[in-house]
DNA sequence: GTGAAAGCGCTAACAC
DNA sequence: GTGTTAGCGCTTTCAC
C-alpha cells in the first residue's frame, strides 16, 4: 500500500494524553465533547495533537467501542459496470447516496460481482447495515449478509417477508400494461424478459421457467401479464417470452428478432424494461415494421432515453427508491414488524402503441 | 437503526470459545487460519458457531487489530448527482470499482457534498487509503484527507507534488487543439470552460480569474490554449473566456450564447469539455449557425455522446484513469517518493472543425 | 495442534 | 471540569 508523506510515527490519544499529563478522557472529550472541558484545555489538547500530528481518535477503535460505523453497506450483484450503466440503477444509487449524505453516513460498495463466489467482503465490511438491491434469493452473497447481525433493507429483490422491503408495485403497474394492450386489441402478443435466474438463459423461456424464476420482480411482471391475457381470453401457454441474460439494447434487438421469427403473427411486444424496448424498437425498425402502426411496443422503467423516443412505459421513481431505502435503513424500525414500502407508479402512454391492424391490413396495407 | 430478524444476543468469539472449551485462539484459527486446527475441530467449531448464530469474527475489531480495514475511500467534493450522472465521473468511478474488487476491497463514498463544511466524515471513515476526485486545492475535505495517516492518490485535482497523481496530460492534450484550430486557421476564438474556483462565476473569467483558478486542470487547459495562440500572434488578453458553475450542456448552451453575444466575430469556440461542446453545438444550431462551415467546436474528454455526434475533441481513458487511481493506491510505493502517471490522450478530428471562412464569405455566403 | 497473555485505540459510566 | 476503571472483540507472538 502506498504511503502519503504524512504516514508519520502514529501518535494516539493516550500518548497525547501523556505528552499533556491529563487523562485520555480529557483528550476524547476535547474531540467528541467540547462541552466538557474548558475552552482553553481544549485549545491546548488540540494544538499538542498539532504539534505530534496526532490526526483524531482513530475511526476503527471509535467503531469498535461506540458499535457505529457511520456508514451503509450496498450489495448488489451485478458487474460494476453495470451499476454505474443502467440507468435504473444509477437513479437508485444516486438516491441511495443522498439519504446516506443527509445522515452523514458513507456508502459502502462491497466488492461482489456475480463471478466471484468469495464472501469474505460481507463479512469484512465495517457498517451499520446493508441496503441490498435487485439480488437473486439464491445469491450467496445475500446469505452472508443476512448472516451479520445488522438491519437489512432490500429494494426490489429478493422479497423475503420477514425483511425490510421497498419497491414498485409491479404486478399492479404490469397489469396496467396488460390492460392498455387488451383494450387496445391486442391478443397476439409477444414478450420479453430480463434473466430469471442466476443461470444465463438467451432465448425462450418456458412457463415452468417462469414459474420457477429466482428473479422476484421478473416473476411478477410475468405473472401479472399471464394472469391478465389469461383472463382476456390469451392461452399464456401459447405466448413466447423470450428471455435475456444481459440488460442491453443490443440483446433486446437481438431477442426481439428471435421473437419476430418464433411468431411473425403478433402485434405487440411487451418488455419487461425500457432497455429492453429500446433494443425491440432498433430491430423493429431494421425490418421495416413501423412502430405503432405495424407493432407496438411497451417498456417498463420510465427511464429518460425511453421517454425521449416516447415510448409507452411505466414510470417507477428510481431515484425515490433509492431515498426511501437509505432511510428505512437509517430510521429505526419497530423490531419484528418488516416494513413494505410500495412506491407509486405510473402508465406512460407514449407513441409505440396503438390498436394492432387486422390481419388483412397487416396483408395488403390500410 | 432498524433491526433485522437477525439481530439477536451477540455472541462473540469469546463466548464461542467459552462454549466449546475451547481459547479464543483456536475459535479464531477455525476462521483465519484453518490449516493451524484439526478439520474436526474446525468442523466442530463453525458447527457451534452456527447453532449460537455467531456470525464470525466482528469485522470492525478485526479491523483495529489488523490495522486494515479493506476499503478504499474517495473524496469527490460535488453533489452526489454529478458523480453518478457526468460522463467522465461514471467511468472514473467504474474504473476505480474495478481495481477496488479486483483486490477485494471496498469502496467508501465519503459525503461531502460541497455546501457541507463539516469534515466529521473523513475522520470516521474506516479506510486504507483515500482517492481524491477532481477537488479543488483549498477544499476543506481535502485538508482533513491529508491529516489522516493514510495514503492519498489523486486523480486530475489538485496537483501537489508530494502526493501519488493520476490523470492525462491536460497541457498536451490541449495543445494539440490549439494547433490543430491555428493550422486550420483560426485566429480569432473564443473559450468555454467549466468552474475555475470554488464560488461561483457564471460569465467571462478575465485573465487574472484564469491565472488563480484553484481547479488545476481547468486552468492548465487555459494556459495551454492561451501560450499556443500567444505563440500564433493571437493577443489572448483579447480572446473571450466565459466561465460556467454547473457541468452540463445546458450551461454550455447559455455560455456559448454569452460568448457569441460577446464577439460575434470569432469563428471557433473551444470548449474544455465535451459537455459544454455540447451546449455550444445546441446553441449554434438555434442561431442557425452551420458546424464546421461557420463555426468550429471543439470539445475535452471524449465521452460517449461526443462521439456519437461527431465532436472534435481530446479522449482521454477515463476508465483507465479510475483503475489506475485505483491500482496505484492499493500497491505499495517507496515512500518519499511520489509517483505521476500521465495518461495518453488522443485528438479526435470530428465533424465539427473546419477552416474559418472569411469574413466577406461569412457576410455573403460561398 | 492448542492456549495464555498482551494489547489494537478508543469511549462511557461513574466517581471525585 | 477532570480522572479512574472497564471493557468493545479481536489477533498474535510465544510458549507448551
Amino acid at each position: 500500500m502506498a504511503r502519503s508523506t504524512n504516514a508519520r510515527r502514529p501518535a494516539t490519544l493516550a500518548s497525547l494524553a501523556a505528552e499533556l499529563g491529563v487523562s485520555r478522557t480529557t483528550v476524547s472529550n476535547a474531540y467528541n465533547r467540547p462541552d466538557q472541558l474548558s475552552p482553553e484545555l481544549r485549545k491546548r489538547v488540540l494544538e499538542t495533537a498539532r504539534r505530534l500530528g496526532y490526526p483524531g481518535p482513530d475511526p476503527v477503535a471509535r467503531s469498535l467501542r461506540t458499535r457505529k460505523a457511520g456508514a451503509v453497506g450496498l450489495l448488489l450483484t451485478e458487474n460494476l459496470s453495470y451499476a454505474f450503466r443502467d440507468p435504473g440503477a444509477v437513479g437508485f444509487l444516486e438516491g441511495l447516496a443522498l439519504a446516506c449524505e443527509d445522515a452523514g453516513h458513507g456508502l459502502l460498495l462491497i466488492p461482489a460481482s456475480p463471478e466471484r463466489e468469495d464472501v469474505a467482503a460481507v463479512h469484512r465490511a465495517g457498517v451499520d447495515g446493508f441496503v441490498v438491491y435487485s439480488v437473486p434469493e439464491d445469491d450467496p452473497h445475500l446469505a452472508a449478509v443476512l448472516e451479520r447481525p445488522l438491519p437489512v433493507v432490500v429494494s426490489d429483490q429478493p422479497s423475503i417477508d420477514t425483511l425490510d422491503w421497498v419497491g414498485p408495485d409491479d404486478v399492479r403497474a404490469m397489469q396496467a400494461v396488460a390492460e392498455h394492450l387488451i383494450t387496445l386489441g391486442h391478443r397476439r402478443i409477444g414478450v420479453l424478459c430480463m434473466r430469471l435466474a442466476r443461470g444465463r438463459n438467451d432465448g425462450p423461456a418456458s412457463v415452468h421457467r417462469q414459474a420457477n424464476a429466482s428473479f422476484h420482480v421478473q416473476k411478477s411482471r410475468l405473472t401479472a401479464l399471464a394472469e391478465s391475457f389469461s383472463e382476456a381470453g390469451v392461452d399464456w401457454a401459447r405466448v413466447p417470452v423470450v428471455e435475456r441474460f444481459d440488460h442491453t439494447t443490443a440483446s433486446g434487438a437481438t431477442a426481439a428478432a428471435q421473437l419476430l421469427d418464433l411468431d411473425p403473427e403478433i402485434t405487440a411486444i411487451i418488455c419487461t424494461s425500457d432497455i429492453l424496448a429500446l433494443g425491440a424498437l432498433t430491430e423493429a425498425r431494421e425490418r421495416g415494421l413501423r412502430v405503432p402502426e405495424d407493432l407496438t411496443i411497451t417498456g417498463f422503467d420510465g427511464i429518460p432515453d425511453a421517454e425521449r423516443v416516447g415510448l409507452t412505459t411505466v414510470r417507477q421513481p428510481v431515484l425515490e427508491k433509492g431515498r426511501a431505502a437509505g432511510r428505512m435503513l437509517l430510521e429505526s424500525a419497530e423490531p419484528g414488524r418488516p416494513r413494505h414500502v410500495l412506491l407509486e407508479t405510473q402508465l406512460v402512454l407514449g407513441a409505440t402503441s396503438a390498436p394492432p391492424r387486422s390481419a388483412e391490413e397487416r396483408w395488403f396495407g390500410p
